[in-house]
DNA sequence: TGTTTAC
């Protein structure tokens, strides 16, 4: 299996700046990095920390922190003073012999990637405090998670010991594949809790309660375990919200992820939450502040990576016919030897469409959307990590966390925006592209722009992100020139 | 609207 996201922590991204940043960029989605604010906490002392060795730093000294060219690419705040020394080494971490096994044989990692190095020793450290974790796409978050639920279970405890929660199906079984892989010498239990295969459909009523030590899933599914009375609680003593600015929006999973923090919070008496996400802005980030007690924070900045890594690019279209042949034209014929390529498009009704235009035309293409059966949607994932299809369709469902390798192409066939306010989605944006140039690789983003409203909403994103989309225009020569500055030619 | 949901 193919996982940049973990497959990082063998080599940590480049960690120095490249070029020296514009003025008053914004980073790091909403990370105001600028006018670094005091943490809104309740208890327990604040102490900046730098990360050579995570010397606690009491003197606060904001600006040189955020200056230091080497490491200002994490920010950590942690709570109390319970001293944290940065993981050089796993060895360092005191893992279980059986558990560092999984790492060097199966995962091939060496050592740990930076978010590693200083997340893991927050995770693992008693008094186990909850974590707020903004780490980049492919820089290792899932591993950090994974590992700290795999770590932290009592293996001849025989109970759902942890519990994760996703916002999809398919980043839930990715984050399950990853788990088993890297707790494969552990003999530690787990369960997937997404919607079933109908063919081995059976209703939870008959099923015998989780006897699962770590159990990774979607929200529908796990509320619905938990209400039948099939997933205890009471030996929980981990909870990670993988996306979790997504699980926690009021637009996303808010009420269920609350709704399950508390029965959890009814039946446990120490429970530690992780959030995870690459993005979070101010109205997530003040909202996940308030929902865990004493917490450790971590930032990471410099989204320039992700941003940088994948070269960014727009085409203006007359109308939607003239997106669909640029599609043909360009993303097909021009791009076949490119790797794969994935087209976001904003409803389910345009993903069909779009995949009918395209297959009545001749072209391969597969589309994903959440109204197709998990059967289906398992098929058509599985066709897309073989390399079976290259193209792949998809509304958001795909935007976050979905670790391809080889995908080198996302198209933007509609813009990201939020439903309401019609404003643009800068958060989605962020994951759409991040799905692209995985893992430090090349990889290019073409936003297609039709009409007023979109070309309003690029310019915000590039005035967003200090980033320029290049302009390119629909001819074959302008879009070999792009690939090419992309290194896909 | 998209992600979730099969009593």
């Amino acid at each position: 299996m193919a996982d940049a996201e973990t497959a990082t922590a063998t080599a940590a991204p480049p960690t120095t700046e490249t070029k020296p940043p514009a003025a008053e960029p914004k980073r790091w989605g909403d990370i105001e990095d600028d006018a670094p604010e005091e943490p809104t906490r309740v208890s327990g002392s604040t102490s900046e920390v730098s990360l050579d060795g995570l010397k606690i730093d009491e003197s606060k000294k904001i600006n040189k922190f955020l200056d230091e060219p080497e490491d200002s690419n994490i920010k950590a705040v942690t709570s109390g003073d319970t001293p944290y020394t940065s993981a050089s080494t796993f060895e360092d971490l005191n893992l279980s012999p059986e558990l560092l096994k999984g790492l060097y044989v199966e995962m091939k990692f060496q050592k740990p990637s930076k978010i590693q190095a200083i997340s893991l020793p927050m995770i693992l450290t008693p008094p186990y405090k909850d974590l707020i974790a903004q780490a980049h796409n492919g820089s290792g978050k899932t591993t950090c998670f994974v590992l700290g639920m795999l770590s932290r279970v009592d293996p001849k405890l025989t109970a759902p010991q942890a519990l994760c929660i996703c916002p999809t199906r398919e980043l839930a079984i990715q984050n399950m594949e990853v788990l088993r892989k890297m707790g494969k010498y552990t003999g530690i239990t787990s369960e997937c809790a997404v919607p079933m295969d109908s063919r081995d459909y059976m209703p939870i009523s008959k099923r015998a309660p989780i006897s699962a030590q770590i159990v990774i899933g979607t929200p529908g599914t796990i509320k619905k375990w938990m209400s039948a009375k099939k997933l205890g609680t009471s030996y929980l003593k981990i909870l990670v919200f993988d996306e979790a600015d997504h699980m926690l929006a009021e637009d996303g999973f808010k009420d269920d992820s609350l709704r399950i923090k508390k029965d959890i919070e009814r039946s446990s008496s120490h429970c530690q939450v992780l959030l995870f996400s690459a993005t979070f802005n101010e109205t997530v980030k003040n909202f996940v502040s308030k929902i865990v007690k004493s917490y450790n924070q971590l930032f990471v900045k410099k989204e320039e990576l992700s941003l940088e890594a994948v070269k960014q690019y727009k085409v203006y279209c007359h109308d939607e016919l003239a997106k669909i042949q640029i599609i043909k034209e360009r993303i097909f014929d021009l791009g076949e030897n490119l790797g794969q390529r994935i087209i976001f498009v904003r409803t389910r009704n345009s993903a069909s469409m779009l995949h009918k235009q395209l297959t009545e035309d001749g072209y391969t293409v597969s589309s994903i959307q959440g109204a197709i059966t998990p059967e289906d949607r398992d098929k058509l994932i599985n066709e897309f990590r073989s390399g079976l299809s290259q193209v792949l369709i998809s509304t958001d469902l795909l935007a976050r966390g979905f670790d391809q390798q080889q995908i080198n192409l996302v198209i933007n066939y509609d813009l990201p925006i939020k439903y309401e306010t019609h404003e643009p989605d800068y958060e989605v944006y962020l994951h759409r592209i991040g799905r692209a140039g995985r893992f430090g690789r090349k990889g290019a983003v073409f936003n297609l722009i039709c009409g007023d409203r979109d070309a309003e909403t690029i310019r915000k994103i590039e005035l967003y992100f200090q980033t320029e989309a290049i302009e390119v225009k629909n001819n074959d020569e302008e879009f070999e020139n792009a690939l090419r500055q992309a290194g896909l030619l």
